[in-house]
DNA sequence: TACCAAATAT
DNA sequence: AATATTTGGT
């Protein structure tokens, strides 16, 4: 109740205003206590970091920084702003960076059944999927292996109609099966159709900028039990 | 290049 | 078990 903190990116970008560029900062990479210092006093050194190391902290930072002040903690964010990533760790390893596995949480794959119902299971492909679902930090390849999965499902059960969901189905069945929507057009190839002035009504929601879906790093134990119903 | 299903890896 | 990656094909 009450004390909600926002917290976004602007409010991150205020608290870095203030402080010293990055020319003027040892770099993490580099210890603060000379190697003949440290053996001297037998202090133990960090082992050395390396500018992946600094990124995914950083990224963890501002992660558990946002969830905090969700008063969401079990799941975390996978936005962090690749403008600020981008000025440290060159705009290469956005792609280099091995990011922590994706969890689909019941929100997160909402929003992908939304798309996918609403593209229409034939127009629904994973780059389109990825765009239309607009998470930060959600790849075409989770969308894809995401998807491979969600299409054996929907065939299981279209296969099995009238019957239940397996209980091993969890995630899949937490969310109704899209209407029948084996309809819209046809045209693969070219997917110029989707995009423009009338479609896409149901994806409401999203005014913000940010997502807090659940992209997260660790800790996939207890998740939640987030059964929303309608 | 994107896509796909299947197999396989983590 | 859930997700990622590889493979071999269109």
């Amino acid at each position: 109740m009450g004390e909600e903190v926002k917290l976004d990116d602007s409010t991150v970008s205020d608290w870095e205003a203030g402080l010293p560029s990055a020319a003027d900062l040892t770099p993490l990479s580099q210890s603060l206590i000379p190697l003949e210092l440290a053996s001297a006093f037998r202090i133990s050194l960090d082992p050395p970091r390396t500018a992946v190391d600094v990124t995914r902290a950083s990224r963890s930072t501002l992660s558990s920084l946002r969830s905090a002040a969700n008063s969401k903690p079990l799941a975390d964010d996978p936005a962090v702003s690749d403008a600020d990533d981008a000025k440290n760790s060159s705009a290469a390893d956005a792609k280099t960076l091995k990011r922590p596995r994706l969890v689909w949480t019941p929100q997160l794959h909402k929003r992908f059944v939304d798309v996918v119902a609403h593209l229409g299971l034939r127009n629904a492909v994973p780059k389109t999927i990825m765009q239309l679902m607009n998470v930060e930090g959600l790849t075409r390849e989770n969308v894809a292996s995401h998807l491979q999965k969600y299409r054996l499902y929907v065939k299981r059960m279209q296969g099995l109609s009238s019957e239940g969901p397996s209980p091993s189905d969890h995630l899949f069945a937490s969310t109704p099966l899209p209407p029948q929507s084996l309809n819209e057009s046809s045209s693969r190839g070219n997917g110029s159709s989707v995009g423009m002035p009338m479609p896409i009504p149901m994806l409401h929601g999203y005014h913000g900028h940010y997502q807090q879906y659940g992209y997260n790093g660790y800790s996939q134990h207890h998740m939640a039990q987030n059964n929303s119903n309608c």
